[in-house]
DNA sequence: CGAAGGGTTGATCAATTTCAATCGCGGTGG
DNA sequence: CCACCGCGATTGAAATTGATCAACCCTTCG
């Protein structure tokens, strides 16, 4: 059974079986990290492409207030491009939300299948694309969503993107994050987003257990958040 | 003399002729469009990829409250992404700017073009990086910096860029835009944008000749906006 | 000439942030 | 075992930012 990445490729690319070695083997070298590892700072050469297979991490950036904005988060099967020698550094860092399990491919290598399996480099161009979709939903809702649309969007958003992945517990999505993270996504307060949160609670588009945020049935937020019915149906297909 | 696109892709990566004779001749079937002209509307199914040749574009989507948000700004040079019949069908639109001139190239062509031409592959899948990053910065500034800074960062974004496209005149940079234009890019109103430039203004920041902003000097802007230094000569390294 | 699209400005309103305090819980050292 | 610490959650009140509402002024263009 290939690892999550690999899955994750097979469903944008009809990959041959040699395709799905090469894959496999590539990400074979995988270690565990302990939640809030930096993986790649901000500032660092661009180094190896790295494959999340386990756990969950996330994109974000230091201003020099101080202040963090995330501006993505991995979950298993996601890769993080590869900035191929174009840029002298990061412009960003990589941090694990949760312990995580990592695949480290060299540049070297990964360039190098690129160029000599297409469907390969054709999978991870879509890959491409649809993250870049997902940053552009981003932009929307931080331009013109109200603070509590803002919040119910991103939970639909983690909802598909795990329900994709076969990740929901019987629950539903448990989310694996602190309201300061959630705050740093989303540009918001820790203080706001905690009353936005209890707003959501009282209208029964999500519970709240021990502090942590658990969602069973989406159809409340996404009716809050004007989540696109037909994105999500079309996702939720792509995943069947 | 290849047409942008064509150099700015060669800028990418080692274009041999034969590379570049089959992008020319991929891109040669242009033709004008007037301001505001929708390229692509939202719903459409993805048909053609879309170079812009000259003029500027951008990509917004209307929200189902009326209002609009814009992801991104098109200049000579860059494409719109391929959607590889992934989605089914386009969730934003794209509308020209100012008067453009705009090869469409069919999809099928593009698709057969990035399978036989591993360079092309190469440096279209590079310049997607580029973009991603663009957008990654955008959501930074939505989230975590002030109006008066987020408006200098996008004019020191749009000066860069403009830079590396040897478009700036010798006044610098003129922004072919309307102030609810920058308002829907930022997330703001337009009221709260004239405010703002009022006040960029006063600081001696940029120019406002007849209602159109134009920036000579982007060294106070840099200063405001919290502009990121290396970033910024970086990309004009790049450019020179 | 009249209408439309920008741009500009003032006054008021509402959403969020900021500041401050408190609480609960899990872990740790004595 | 227990006091203490620290992080995250929660709540209230004050301060601030940016939105909204409402005019009015240009310039362009049919």
């Amino acid at each position: 059974m290939p690892n999550r990445f690999v899955r994750k490729l097979r469903g944008f690319a009809d990959l041959t079986q040699r395709d799905v070695k090469v894959l496999v083997e590539a990400t074979s070298r995988a270690r565990p990290y302990p939640a809030k590892f930096d993986l790649i700072r901000e500032g660092d050469e661009p180094g190896p492409v790295i494959a999340v297979l386990a756990g969950w991490a996330f994109r974000y950036k230091i201003l020099p207030s101080g202040t963090r904005q995330i501006m993505a988060f991995l979950m298993p099967g996601d890769a993080c491009d590869l900035n191929i020698g174009l840029l002298a550094e990061m412009d960003h860092s990589i941090q694990t939300l949760t312990p995580a399990t990592i695949a480290m491919v060299p540049r070297a290598e990964m360039v190098a299948i690129l160029d000599s399996y297409p469907r390969i480099a054709r999978a991870m161009y879509i890959a491409q694309l649809v993250d870049e979709g997902t940053l552009r939903a981003w932009i929307v809702s931080m331009g013109r969503r109200s603070s509590i649309e803002r919040v119910a969007h991103l939970m639909c958003e983690l909802f598909i993107r795990v329900h994709a992945i076969d990740g929901l517990s019987d629950e539903g999505l448990h989310l694996p994050m602190s309201q300061v993270m959630l705050a740093d996504a989303l540009g918001m307060t820790p203080v706001h987003i905690n009353r936005v949160l209890k707003h959501l609670r009282d209208a029964r588009a999500l519970k709240m257990v021990r502090g942590a945020v658990t969602i069973s049935d989406p159809s409340n937020l996404v009716r809050i958040a004007g989540f696109d019915e037909n994105y999500l149906h079309r996702r939720l297909r792509t995943a069947a």
